[in-house]
DNA sequence: TCTGTTGGATTGTTCAACAATCCAGCGATC
DNA sequence: GATCGCTGGATTGTTGAACAATCCAACAGA
């Protein structure tokens, strides 16, 4: 059966690498990154958490080889931090970090939406601008956040660029990681909320200047609030 | 003698993070990652060649448990690719891979350079521009080739960010691997070897603006060539 | 010519072991 | 009482061996 779906999906034979993606079976190893990646977004696993792999290992049910692996994964993905003899930490926010992760936004964001997009594209922004306005509505704290950052990666899939989307997807995580819920109040939130829809409305117009304006005007606030509340 | 240093090195106890990175002995997994890059780096491994764990682990003196992590390291960088149960590969430019590495480099040498910079850093695009003029005096072509790295690295490096900067040294890294000597003659460095000389001139004048244009019709300009040599 | 099977090779994963390293606690010394 | 050095336990780094799962090429048969 698997044989036969392949060759249904791929009758040019170009695309067997994506094909096979789809129908792959996740290795331990990449479940094991995706159960603490996952950890990690939701809280569990706390900036600064020593990871021991022994513990890992026991608590997934695998060995610590495989749990290794993953750890280089996620250390690749500046998620956590490995040092030497020591262990395996929770990446924390060290001084600069923040003007640093933002610097990066302002490159890509910027870069992406200046070029525009196709129509596809530019309404896969809009529906994010429409979830987040409908979390608004429900009060739905949990889904603001997670609509703002739809936005975002929207904004950056403007380009069509696969290592742009995977550089923003990991400045993302840490995003994710670093300004949890704790810190993501409603006062924060109706902010860009009428802003991401004037981004886009610019963006639907044309007016690619603008919106490359606007979202830069955005990102240097967003840092300057997120620098006052953590430190430096 | 290590405490030593190391007291004398951090009397802030600020920075011990970085101190400890000097005089860190690299791990055996980090050892062959290295080596690895270098072959790659060097064209000893092509892309496509397949890398089978035992060999390599027996090549290297180390185990396969190990080569595994150095794999996981370089695939996470894009130098390798991963298909499961069949093995790991030299990566291998796909369609549309050229726009995409010129894509990101566009995002951030551009925002890098239009972001200006501080004296030291300026002053390290000069010397770029003046090693690569050595180079080309010396009919040097390998100098010639890592004399531009050097320049785009150094523009990236005007924006002080760790994240732009290892974004960067990894897009270098995957441009050896794809446009290797081979391809590099000397018939492309002539024009840039003048292009950087303006841009860096532009950069020094504070021109920020005409900096930024000029580097960007330049890397245009290259992902035409580039994509003129090799495939779409 | 196509289809199935089979066997070898390679990967994915586990387990157990040991050396190297770190760290906290605890005396010994001044 | 503070500092120094040591020691023991815990954790990491690395290895080697083992086995299941998967792939691939070659072969046999319809």
């Amino acid at each position: 059966m698997a044989s036969a779906d392949q060759e249904i999906n791929e009758p040019a034979g170009l695309n067997s690498a994506r094909a096979r993606v789809r129908m792959r079976v996740p290795s331990v190893a990449e479940r094991v990154a995706e159960e603490l990646r996952y950890q990690l977004a939701e809280g569990f696993l706390v900036p600064g958490a020593k990871l021991t792999e022994a513990t890992i290992a026991e608590d997934l049910g695998v060995s610590r080889n495989t749990v290794r692996e993953a750890f280089a994964e996620l250390a690749g993905e500046r998620l956590l931090l490995r040092q030497p003899n020591k262990g395996v930490f929770v990446a924390t926010l060290e001084a600069g970090d923040i003007h640093d992760v933002y610097t990066v936004r302002r490159a890509i964001e910027v870069s992406s939406i200046r070029a525009g997009g196709s129509p596809e594209r530019i309404a896969a922004v809009r529906a994010a601008v429409d979830e987040g306005k409908l979390a608004a509505a429900g009060k739905d704290n949990e889904g603001l956040g997670s609509a703002n950052q739809h936005f975002h990666g929207a904004i950056v899939a403007l380009a069509e660029s696969n290592r742009l989307n995977t550089i923003m997807a990991q400045i993302l995580a840490e995003m994710r990681l670093y300004f949890h819920k704790a810190t993501l109040n409603a006062h924060f939130y109706s902010d860009w909320l009428t802003e991401n829809e004037h981004i886009c409305s610019a963006l639907e117009a044309g007016e690619l200047e603008r919106a490359g304006d606007l979202l830069l005007a955005y990102l240097n606030r967003s840092e300057q609030q997120q620098t006052a509340i953590h430190g430096a």
